[in-house]
DNA sequence: AGGCAGGTGGCCA
DNA sequence: TGGCCACCTGCC
């Protein structure tokens, strides 16, 4: 159980990595201030994180895992730096400045199947009951893979339990979603692998069949668990600096889905990312 | 105490 | 299409 040096150099600062692993993209990580690191947990993976002299280290606390499973859920081979600079902030003062505030920002690779659910439970919730949500479904349902820690469960073990005890969970009225889709879904295991590899219209279309699916939530689980940048997720906060940053007022969500993927250009999820950030941090600095 | 929160789906003009 | 509205739950 030692530190093991994930990427040397990296691009990420204190300040981008804790807004990677804590700023809505993944429900499952906790600071531990006490040793300036990140505690998070995914597929059945346990991994502290940390930043230390420009070098990004970790530490698994599951024998199975190995540092390439690390760099594939970081994306570390992806070259954020050139994917910013690809975006257009020449032209774009307010993006600019979001990217300079989180120099380092990247979008994570997360389990596909892991990231519709976190997303199907995130209708009208903060972060935090996000968070809450997924712990009770991974106590109650998942499977231990470390002292006191267990996965999200799988969507075969969502099947096997009733809306009733799902509602136990905190899910609320997401449980009747989740039921119905832990149904499809368990009756064809294809399907999600299927989706993950078709084009992102594709993807989005058929992801937007499943019941509590709809544009935002299909966006998200493209943007943070397929790697589809071109998927630009039109939510409360993104609606709220478009209006008020692009003059955008009073547009509907696909209008704005439009005005996204034309003025940020194919990589238009990483754009709203450095955008959503921004906003979350100073929704009402000018 | 009541409104609102990283939405979706149904219903009605 | 565009405008309601219900839907669980917890926090301010």
């Amino acid at each position: 159980m030692h530190w093991q040096t994930i990427e040397p150099n990296t691009p990420f600062t204190q300040t981008s990595l804790h807004e990677t692993l804590h700023g809505g993209q993944a429900f499952r990580w906790t600071p531990l201030p006490a040793e300036q690191a990140h505690l998070g947990i995914w597929s059945t993976h346990v991994v502290k994180i940390r930043l230390q002299n420009q070098s990004l280290q970790a530490q698994s606390l599951t024998t199975q895992t190995t540092p390439e499973d690390i760099r594939q859920y970081l994306a570390s081979s992806t070259h954020w730096a050139k994917l910013a600079d690809d975006l257009p902030w020449r032209s774009d003062s307010h993006l600019a400045n979001c990217i300079d505030n989180f120099r380092g920002l990247r979008l994570l690779k997360q389990p596909f199947a892991e990231t519709v659910l976190a997303f199907l439970c995130s209708a009208t919730k903060q972060i935090p009951q996000i968070k809450v949500m997924c712990e009770n479904m991974a106590r109650e349902i998942g499977a231990p893979i470390s002292d006191r820690i267990h996965s999200l469960p799988t969507w075969e073990q969502l099947s096997e339990c009733t809306e009733t005890q799902l509602r136990k969970l905190s899910l609320g009225f997401r449980a009747k979603n989740i039921k119905k889709t832990a149904d499809i879904l368990a009756a064809d295991p294809s399907l999600l692998p299927q989706i993950e590899a078709a084009t992102y219209p594709e993807a989005k279309a058929a992801l937007c069949e499943l019941p509590g699916i709809g544009e935002k939530i299909a966006d998200c689980a493209l943007l943070f668990g397929t790697a589809k940048y071109e998927a630009f997720p039109v939510d409360t906060w993104i609606i709220k600096t478009l209006e008020r940053r692009y003059k955008a007022t009073g547009w509907s969500n696909p209008q704005l889905a439009h005005f996204g993927r034309i003025h940020f250009g194919s990589h238009a999820g990483y754009a709203q990312q450095f955008l959503f950030s921004h906003e979350r941090a100073s929704p009402k600095d000018q």
